[in-house]
DNA sequence: TCTGGGGTCCTAGGACCC
DNA sequence: TCTGGGGTCCTAGGACCC
């Protein structure tokens, strides 16, 4: 059997932990720049805000039913996640972390367990020792474990937050509850498309002619229709170190100069070399984009992307700031206002098997001068050590009206209790 | 005024090899 | 008029996830 952890309301929780005069309140935490809604308290769900909602569009609705909002507070919620998993990890030595909020554990040799108990006490520990309310689905297959993990959710007062599917009767009458666009692994496109058949809900989906699902969604697809038979084809996929990474980000205000585009594309740079070098990664080929806000249709549009491939890999700051500004140089044009630029760097080769390359070569001095900065940003935060390219006067600043504080991650930031 | 940021996998088609 | 048969690798684009 597998079993799928689910945090409940992942950040929207997590602001609550510290707040629990908010419970029973609707709040709702929004994206980067305050953009857009990412996560919704129940109460939140049910006054009507959906997911993705644009902030200064509900803006009345928020007043109006007393909606608390909140900025991004990714340190907190990292933090927060770290300690969910830790506490997970205890219940099975198989488990795969699916995301910030998920997780799969593998339940093989626990035939003799009471698994409705089990998921049971996971969650009352998880709760207790976190704060953080989860759901659990327990089912013999990855796909058949979200689908129970979602009426775990949806009716958490009948099931204990915790449902097992243990049977075909069960499987069959939880695939017929779910709709077909809810299903794991099934999305927008194929939704559309299912429904137009008459592909209502995961058991129809279920009872299509494998050559079909074949022809139309690949071996995915395939592999999903096994999956929610009960067939298990989905395992634990074990923690690999990333094939991609990207920073990228939307500004405040558009951008029209060069130079206030490089110091971004430089502090980007630099944040990809960072991240290659935390998993021991170099990089060997790198993209750069820039765009227009595409939102704004009666200004002229421009979008641009170009992939660099570099001489040699390479994850010094310096070298990667220096190859970015190089591509960002070749696709920038005068006379268009910015709204958003990234860097992703890929194609990776890991530092003990790195190739020398016959003519030009990475700086070796770079390898001890990145582990110095590395150490001292460790020590003293992060980026106190900076590349003279990047923003030292600090003039750039994300929107983050509605932060809380880093409870959990900054001694400044820890409450004080009175007793 | 204002609309996020990170990932994965699969497939088709083109370019190339002998 | 007619033009083989077997491969590999790379890339762009599309689908999906949170």
């Amino acid at each position: 059997m597998f079993a799928l952890i689910d945090c409940n309301n992942f950040y929207a929780s997590c602001e609550r932990v510290f707040r629990p005069d908010l419970n029973g309140k609707p709040i709702v935490v929004l994206s980067n720049n305050d953009g857009c809604v990412i996560a919704r308290s129940n109460e939140a769900k049910a006054v009507g805000i959906p997911m993705g909602a644009p902030a200064f569009e509900y803006e009345k609705l928020f007043q109006q039913h007393g909606v608390r909002v909140f900025s991004a507070n990714f340190a907190l919620y990292g933090d927060m996640s770290n300690r969910v998993m830790t506490i997970l990890s205890n219940y099975s030595p198989d488990m795969e972390i699916y995301s910030i909020d998920e997780a799969f554990l593998k339940l093989k040799g626990f035939d003799f367990f009471n698994l409705q108990a089990y998921g049971e006490e996971m969650r009352m520990k998880v709760t207790k020792w976190t704060g953080i309310p989860i759901s659990v689905g327990i089912a013999p297959t990855k796909a058949l474990a979200k689908v129970a993990n979602r009426i775990a959710k949806k009716y958490p007062k009948q099931t204990k937050g915790t449902y097992i599917i243990d049977s075909e009767e069960k499987r069959i009458k939880a695939l017929k509850w779910l709709k077909v666009e809810d299903v794991w692994g099934i999305g927008r496109q194929h939704s559309k498309r299912l429904n137009a058949m008459g592909v209502k809900n995961a058991f129809d989906f279920t009872q299509l002619e494998d050559e079909w699902v074949r022809k139309q969604m690949a071996i995915v697809g395939l592999r999903l229709k096994y999956d929610l038979q009960g067939i298990p084809t989905l395992d634990l996929e074990a923690t690999q170190i990333k094939k991609n990474i990207a920073t990228t980000r939307s500004f405040e205000k558009n951008y029209t100069e060069y130079n206030q585009l490089a110091e971004r594309i430089c502090t980007f740079a630099a944040s990809c070399a960072e991240k290659l070098r935390k998993q021991n990664s170099c990089c060997n080929s790198l993209m750069v984009f820039i765009h227009t806000n595409g939102h704004r249709k009666e200004l002229p549009q421009y979008s641009r992307n170009i992939v660099l491939k570099l001489p040699f890999p390479t994850n010094s700051s310096i070298e990667l700031a220096k190859f970015a500004t190089q591509a960002l140089r070749h696709i920038f044009k005068t006379g268009y206002a910015y709204k958003k630029a990234g860097v992703i760097v890929q194609d990776f080769t890991q530092t003990d098997t790195l190739q020398q390359t016959l003519f030009e070569n990475r700086d070796e001095r770079h390898i001890p001068l990145m582990q110095a900065i590395d150490k001292l940003n460790t020590l003293f935060g992060q980026q106190k050590i900076r590349l003279a390219s990047q923003d030292i006067k600090r003039v750039w600043k994300m929107k983050q009206e509605k932060l809380s504080p880093r409870y959990t991650t900054n001694l400044n930031d820890i409450i004080t209790i009175h007793l």
